[in-house]
DNA sequence: AAATTAGATCAACAGGAGTTGATGTATCAA
DNA sequence: TTGATACATCAACTCCTGTTGATCTAATTT
């Protein structure tokens, strides 16, 4: 037996710390939430949330260079939807950095 | 049957959000891992990664108020330990946003 | 082709987070 | 008590991140 999870290609630190910036920010998380019940297109976003054009588009690229969620253009609109993988990703990175935690209790200085 | 694992209360979404701010800096992520090893005194901590005094105790602080690390002091020292707890709890929370995440691809517009 | 619309991008600004060097406080040693 | 050590805290500064309003681009409609 080999892994129990799907592969989930192991993250680097920078990445790991790309998403954990990404997901760091209140509005962005609320974006994460509102594309957690499906895609949506900006226009639906910004009602949705009640922000300003630009600075949903100004979050939403900060949220696709982490890699969190992706976007397709179709006709005059952009659609965006979630990367779960992403999620996942960084969940098993947390873990493998909680499970590299188990202090041996040494003294110091 | 209740649950497979520990306790690990839920964390607020203002708690997530702390640590995973706590997290995203490169400079607290080499304290979290320093810490992985066991418990360091903040003198030690100074030698092992470079740090000038005020800096590293201006990060150790950032990790403290975000539930990451303990301190304790015994005489002159300040001994600072992981909470690994802290790091499984924002585990679990990812978890759950992820599985809150599968997108039903509703159209939009 | 001209006018609309969706969304990205940009420049200017505002605020917050991190850095640095100095000072403060508590503990210990002499 | 005096001096030294360990660490926290503070003030000033820098820099990065996010906000705002304007402009730009591409697709669409008329």
């Amino acid at each position: 037996m080999v892994l129990s999870s799907p592969p989930a290609a192991a993250l680097a630190g920078d990445e790991a710390r790309a998403l954990l910036k990404a997901l760091a920010d209140p509005l962005r998380l609320q974006v994460i939430e509102a594309l957690g019940q499906g895609e949506r297109c900006v226009c639906e976003l910004t009602s949705e949330l009640g922000l300003a054009q630009s600075k949903l588009s100004f979050h939403l690229k900060v949220l696709r260079e982490a890699g969190l969620i992706d976007g397709r253009q179709q006709g005059r609109w952009m659609y965006y939807q979630l990367r779960p993988e992403a999620i996942r990703a960084l969940q098993q990175w947390l873990g493998e950095l909680a499970s590299s935690c188990q202090t041996p209790a040494q003294p110091c200085c």
